[in-house]
DNA sequence: CGCGTTTACGTCGTTCGTAACGATA
DNA sequence: TATCGTTACGAACGACGTAAACGCG
């Protein structure tokens, strides 16, 4: 048996059976990755696929096991390479992220400047999805950290790590009688009027529904996007209320637009940061999730990397703990947040 | 990175870091291991042990996490061996099993017997010893079954699986005093007499000094052994009143030993069975386990495959449901033993 | 006949064992 | 000088790629 054979077998699932299409992935001839596919077979003496004549037809049970094994195997290989690499460049790597509009466009920025500041040669690889493209980027083991917000169950292969917290704003043009009101609004003064909010794939979304079904109100949404530049400029055009995470409010907004804190009013979510169970983590990876999530202390960071369930990370941090992200009313750079964090 | 490497690699370390030895080991050239752990070391970058001039001084940090994941390898290397073989030749294998005296003498020839009469090609490996060699031989990664009684803590990398219960007996002389009482002996009895016992190490005995201690009561041990037999030797030539495993309770016996129950005197003790659990079962391994203790259901033994900590076990047997082992008097085949269990 | 796999074969790189050398205590 | 590790080298082996044959739709 042979690293390479494994990882050819790997290879053969992971593009549908195709022998040909496996070799072209692994800039290989295809007849070497055949060959190897019979030798593991016959080393083992068994049938890890069933055939269609020549072709693959499908994985047998013995197969799926030795499948599983094998992947097991080539992480562990990766991991092997992985530290060796941190031992030797400690500043030299790539960071895949997966992660959602919202992260992507009003909180990340900062986290990235700096990191990249710290890790110049780190070449970052942000991927901007929804959250079930962001759960099959992890099952194609293509990224090293999903961040978004609820939608647990798609990712029962990550450990997630809580970040923050955040409650929605409402934003309205200027001039709109929601600005003008001089208490908070409720659900009912809410529901009188047309909403733009995010579409309802989006994590927090259906908790969004249930807050107004609770009242006994039906919410009337005109317009729904999958991200808060969008829902703003049809808030602009006075298509109706905006409601949006606290995060995707800018300073600059407050030319034409006000917001309005909705604290209160719909339940609290809390956006995590999460990785693969087995995967070692590289040094500029544990900075990065500190810049991420100021708040974590380097002992909770340390056990979080010794977690073997997401039961293990649930334990460590009490969501009173997280600390809560507005948008731009407390706008502060990176480090500030780790000064208010840390005192 | 080659599997070969990773093998050397354990090989050295296994070795006292070694390079000759662990070429002896592995029946190749000492130069050609020598190569490929510096091939191994070039590829990764990094230094896997320190040099005491050449000969290899220690372990550095990166080595040691190199090698704690090449374990994980290998051994997973292994589990697809073992189930391609379990596939291919249901009935032919090697079952290794470290146990103590009692088991080995008195519980597992019955056990055995059965398991060669189902599985001839099979080629059982038994090896005896305390708890501490056991414990060696599990830690060497040379054994699939370990079987012994308390010792918990000794085996913290096996799961152990809770097989069967027994008390102790007391041998006699059937002239002695004891062998005439018309009642059950007391502590208070036994202790007015010298007493021959399994040696300290022995995992229930500590429980047995304590169990004078809290009558407030020293016992007069004057000789221990490591095995019934020995100490059966001993009571024969007057030399005290023997306390030993219930199994260990010889049908032969009777004509010169009188066996008195000692159930309620001491604690109950509990053997199990331990095996590792990153590896894959056979199916004759499994089989092994349902003959040595027949209590557990194919359910229960599923479950216990997929266990991932002694937590998980210890949730699915009661030990009130634990089957209880005498000797003799109950001296019954394997068969019967299911029989009831199951009934 | 196109697609995909297997077989055949020549080339090249790797591993292995023997033998010789080097370093250390 | 005995022990242990490295270097050197020729022989054997194995992997790879090209070319061609095979089977199936």
């Amino acid at each position: 048996m042979k690293l390479q054979q494994l990882k050819y077998l790997l290879a053969i699932v992971d593009n549908g059976l195709n022998i040909t299409a496996a070799a072209d992935r692994l800039y290989t001839s295809q007849p070497g990755v055949s060959k190897q596919l019979k030798l593991l077979e016959e080393e083992l003496g068994l049938q890890l696929f069933t055939r269609k004549g020549k072709s693959l037809g499908g994985i047998t049970a013995a197969g799926q096991q030795v499948i599983d094994r094998a992947r097991v195997i080539m992480q562990e290989v990766e991991n092997i390479r992985s530290l060796a690499s941190d031992y030797y460049h400690e500043e030299e790597g790539t960071l895949s992220i997966a992660t959602t509009h919202t992260q992507a466009r009003y909180v990340l920025p900062d986290v990235i400047r700096e990191f990249r500041k710290r890790y110049p040669r780190v070449s970052l690889n942000l991927h901007q999805g929804t959250s079930e493209q962001i759960a099959d980027m992890v099952a194609a083991n293509e990224i090293d950290f999903a961040i978004a917000t609820g939608s647990h169950d798609l990712f029962a292969d990550l450990l997630l790590v809580p970040s923050y917290r955040w409650d929605r704003k409402i934003l309205v043009p200027n001039e709109h009688n929601l600005a003008r009101l001089d208490r908070k609004p409720t659900l009912h003064d809410l529901a009188k009027f047309p909403l733009v909010t995010y579409v309802f794939s989006f994590g927090g979304q259906s908790s969004l529904k249930k807050a107004f079904a609770n009242k006994g109100l039906e919410p009337d949404v005109v317009f729904t996007a999958r991200d808060a530049d969008v829902i703003k400029t049809y808030v602009r055009m006075g298509l109706g209320v905006g409601i949006v995470a606290s995060m995707a409010e800018d300073c600059d907004d407050k030319k034409d637009l006000t917001a309005i804190e909705a604290d209160g009013l719909f339940p609290r979510s809390t956006t995590w940061i999460g990785f693969r169970k087995d995967a070692v983590m590289r040094r500029y990876m544990l900075d990065f999730v500190q810049l991420f999530a100021p708040h974590i202390t380097s002992d909770q960071l340390e056990q979080t990397r010794h977690a073997r369930s997401q039961d293990d990370i649930d334990g460590l941090f009490a969501s009173a703990d997280l600390p809560l992200r507005g948008g731009c009313s407390e706008d502060m750079p990176i480090a500030a947040a780790r000064k208010v964090v840390g005192a």
